[in-house]
RNA sequence: GGUCCCGUAGCUCAGCUGGAUAGAGCACAAGUUUUCUAAACUUGCGGUCCUUGGUUCGAUUCCAAGCGGGAUCACCA
């Protein structure tokens, strides 16, 4: 809740209600436009009708109500139908002295709104590397999980990593095959990727199957049926399920190898978990709870042997919960994990999936069915659905081989960052470590900007041949302009001017009412990016106090400035603005330097 | 075909529960540095907010239809 849009509602209700007996009318307030004199706008068309007045003398009228009854309010303007209201300067001023020693403005304090809420994040198919659709989920997930945090939630990261089902078996059998037994160590290729390479392997000598089925006249569907690899495959599948030593042997082997390729490249990310679920222990609660589902009617077992739950009464079609061998299907092994998570953490408020759109109809299944079964909780997931990335071309494919691979991409943004950094020559005096570090948190800063700045519900396009920015509406403006300010406050620091907003300033300019004004607001946003599970809107909010800042630098000098009292305001008034940007940036998992 | 999402500047994106002359960045053109870091600042160029209706004092925003694009409706995950 914003508090001057607070103390505004209350006076301008009280204007109302005096002047023209009005009550319970919305009072529609927003911030003032740029171009405008002013803090906040009323529009006043909307009592025009029970007063029979003009919109402008509606605004005179309660405008001057106003100046005269709230002393926090200095002077309004009227045009057309919008009463543009100033508060005063001292308003500013106490707001920023108030909270000028405070490090943390506009988070709320840990674990205080007594909620706690699971997060789910990463999920990784464990057949293939991560790519830069898995780089927008974690990216998603991790910055969702902070901004919760920072309102008051207590927060736990999980992540569900899809380690059996028949995807894996392609890997293992195509790699059984082919391999020649070749490790990482043999190969010195990433665990990840080596075992991804397999699934490729296996896709393309399943696509000659099938061709080599239809050219001998069987359809597309039925080749893709009766093609021996796959056939193969979901043998392998079977035994996996049922325990085949040397099967479930091949597995854990080529699963440690994708773990430990996967624990690299969430390290350079900068993400982690605090649980990992893994798909081959919760599949087995799928089962249960479908057999419990089976005696309590929710499902019903077909002459096939199939499990299903017909849906069509709430709009959705019949689902098969576990196939007709007996193995379970995607949706078996989530409502298993689901289950446990609420049996692992009884007091958990809500579960978030962060998964992408495309499986929207998956969750719509899943809650329902979570809910039929009689679980209250149900009513509790959340879906946080994203939009893919996508190629100028079009959706990423795997199988295809067009997809951006997430740890080439990362190489190539600290290459990047580095060849910047060095063509501009600013970094004297950084050790080597220091530089390396530095070209990590600005190629880093570049890629998870960029990609939490767009609305997570949208999808986005990202081009591979245009490489990300580092200029303008980028992470390393934003880190770049923290920089700045942290080496104006070393200076003020060594200098030792003391960093107060004095009781004696009288009148501060219009950018340091703007700033105070950015401050103000950053806890409205956190609330809500945290109710809308928006890290786009901290990211264009930094973005624009930033950028309001970066004129105030231009246009006015901090430490040269004469006036004691006026110097040692701007001080507190960029460091508060440096927390911000840090606290928002943190928000984001990106980090700041203090020199670049 | 059913359901759902999207359509804003050449490109990538903002635009809060309906409000003033629709905003940024990139690209393009021009300018700013003996002054706290030029990864910056300033100016210019650039728009049928997909179309047509409707609701409203007021619609990019809400509703309906149409056009265009995408996702999904698997015993894949």
């Amino acid at each position: 809740m914003n508090k001057a849009i607070g103390i505004l509602e209350v006076s301008i209700a009280k204007a109302l209600s005096e002047l023209y007996s009005i009550s319970n009318a919305p009072i529609p307030i927003q911030k003032t436009r740029n171009e405008f004199e002013g803090d906040y706008t009323l529009t006043t068309f909307a009592y025009t009708k029970e007063t029979k007045k003009k919109p402008e003398d509606l605004g005179n009228e309660i405008g001057n109500y106003l100046v005269k009854n709230n002393s926090n309010i200095s002077a309004f303007n009227v045009v057309k139908g919008f009463l543009n209201i100033s508060f005063n300067d001292a308003y500013w001023c106490n707001y920023l002295s108030a909270v000028v020693s405070e490090k943390y403005t506009g988070f709320k304090k840990q674990n205080s709104s007594g909620r706690t809420v699971l997060l789910e994040y990463s999920s990784p198919n464990t057949n293939k590397p991560l790519h830069l659709g898995h780089i927008r989920n974690n990216l998603l997930g991790w910055s969702v999980a902070e901004i919760l945090k920072a309102n008051g939630h207590k927060v736990i990261k999980t992540n569900i990593v899809n380690d059996r089902g028949i995807h894996i078996c392609k890997s293992m059998l195509a790699w059984q095959k082919w391999g020649n037994g070749e490790t990482p160590s043999s190969s010195g290729i990433k665990g990840d990727h080596l075992v991804g390479k397999y699934y490729v392997e296996f896709d393309k000598a399943f696509k000659k199957e099938i061709n080599e089925l239809v050219e001998k006249g069987l359809n597309k569907e039925e080749a893709e049926k009766k093609a021996p690899l796959i056939i193969e495959a979901q043998e392998m599948l079977q035994k996996w399920e049922k325990g085949d030593t040397e099967v479930k042997e091949l597995w854990k082997t080529m699963n440690s190898w994708v773990y430990a390729g996967f624990d690299v490249t969430y390290k350079t990310l900068g993400v982690e978990f605090d649980n990992i679920y893994y798909e081959s222990e919760t599949y087995i609660k799928g089962k249960d709870i479908v057999t419990d589902g089976l005696a309590k009617g929710v499902f019903v077992k077909k002459e096939d042997g199939s499990v299903r739950i017909d849906l069509t009464a709430d709009g959705l079609d019949e689902k098969v919960v576990l196939r007709a061998d007996g193995t379970s299907v995607y949706i078996t092994q989530d409502l298993g994990t689901a289950v446990l998570r609420f049996n692992d953490f009884p007091d958990l408020s809500q579960a978030i999936y962060t998964v992408g759109n495309e499986q929207e109809y998956h969750f719509k299944v899943l809650f329902l069915i979570l809910d039929k079964l009689g679980y209250k909780w149900a009513k509790e997931c959340y879906h946080l659905s994203y939009g893919m990335v996508e190629l100028p071309e079009g959706k990423m494919k795997s199988r295809e081989g067009t997809v951006v691979d997430a740890d080439d991409l990362l190489e190539e943004m600290f290459a990047t960052s580095k060849q910047t950094t060095a063509e501009l020559g600013k970094v004297e005096g950084f050790s080597d470590a220091e530089l390396e570090e530095l070209y990590r948190t600005i190629g880093l800063g570049a890629l998870k900007y960029f990609m939490l700045k767009v609305d997570p519900k949208k999808k986005m396009l990202f081009n591979p041949k245009e490489s990300i920015d580092f200029n303008g509406h980028t992470g390393p403006f934003i880190q770049y302009t923290h920089a700045r300010i942290k080496s104006i406050l070393r200076k003020a620091n060594e200098q030792n001017i003391p960093v107060i907003v004095s009781k004696d300033l009288n009148q501060i300019n219009s950018l340091e009412r703007d700033l105070i004004k950015f401050i103000y607001e950053f806890e409205h946003t956190v609330e809500e990016s945290g109710a809308t599970y928006s890290p786009a809107l901290i990211a264009n909010f930094v973005y624009e106090l930033t950028k309001t800042f970066s004129r105030y630098y231009h246009d006015h000098s901090i430490l040269k400035e004469e006036n004691e009292t006026v110097k040692q305001f701007r001080l507190a008034l960029i460091e508060q603005c440096a927390h911000i940007i840090s606290n928002g940036m943190h928000l984001l998992g990106i980090k700041v330097p203090e020199k670049m």
